[in-house]
DNA sequence: AACTTAGATCAACAATGGTTGATGCATCAA
DNA sequence: TTGATGCATCAACCATTGTTGATCTAAGTT
């Protein structure tokens, strides 16, 4: 089998890191919380009230997210604000990229 | 809470879709097929052999990720090669770039 | 100091996902 | 037609994740 793809030709983040964010995207509510930080950094009250989420579920949700390295945190006061790290997701673009470009070569007949 | 990201600017898929291709991406060993098939069309076989895989694991994740819609199948007699689907990887490269445009804003301070 | 509120953490439980070995179904070779 | 090979599927089991309600801490308020 010929080597794959390099490791990263144009910036995309290495294997584990990929996976671990894209572990941190595979989940319905995270996408939810996701997309409303697409909006701009969110406190967690805010998030919590806008989709309607018990805290706790909520506070789990955001740690997993923290600790994949997809969103960080802000803390001010009472209040703890989350952002999108924007590092995460170019990397993934990048990984994403780096993927598509052999992608297109038709296999050589497996065993001729 | 104001709006998030818009549905589509530039052609990212769907909420779901993406969902279903981060889950499908969310695994190590299927990122390691996933490697491999960046370097163009594999056979199983290959792939199985390549990754020191048995047969019937391999099988489950190449359905996972198949009924995701990340790779597709082409039968070819006995054989049956795999590949990346590209609309897969551009969809979601797409959808992380709507994402990212809103998300440097500051939030507004959240119960002043 | 006593009270309240934002958020994290924990323990018990529920649900989802992955692994393994066996079986089935085509296709090809003899 | 018989036998072998490539791959999909199934059922039983095991492992990882998510949910819920309770409890804890640190700021703020009065």
């Amino acid at each position: 089998m010929p080597a794959a793809v390099a490791d990263h030709p144009y910036g995309g983040c290495d294997l584990d890191q990929a996976r671990q964010l894209f572990k941190a995207l595979a989940d319905p509510l995270r996408l939810e919380v996701v997309q409303a930080l697409g909006g701009g950094e969110r406190c967690v009250c805010e998030l919590s009230h806008g989709l309607g989420l018990a805290q706790s579920r909520l506070s789990f949700h955001l740690k997993v997210m923290r600790e994949a390295g997809l969103i960080e945190a802000r803390e001010q006061g009472r209040w703890v604000y989350y952002r999108l790290r924007p590092g995460a997701l170019e990397g993934l673009q990048g990984w994403l990229g780096d993927l598509a470009c052999g992608a297109a070569t038709p296999a050589a007949p497996c065993c001729p």
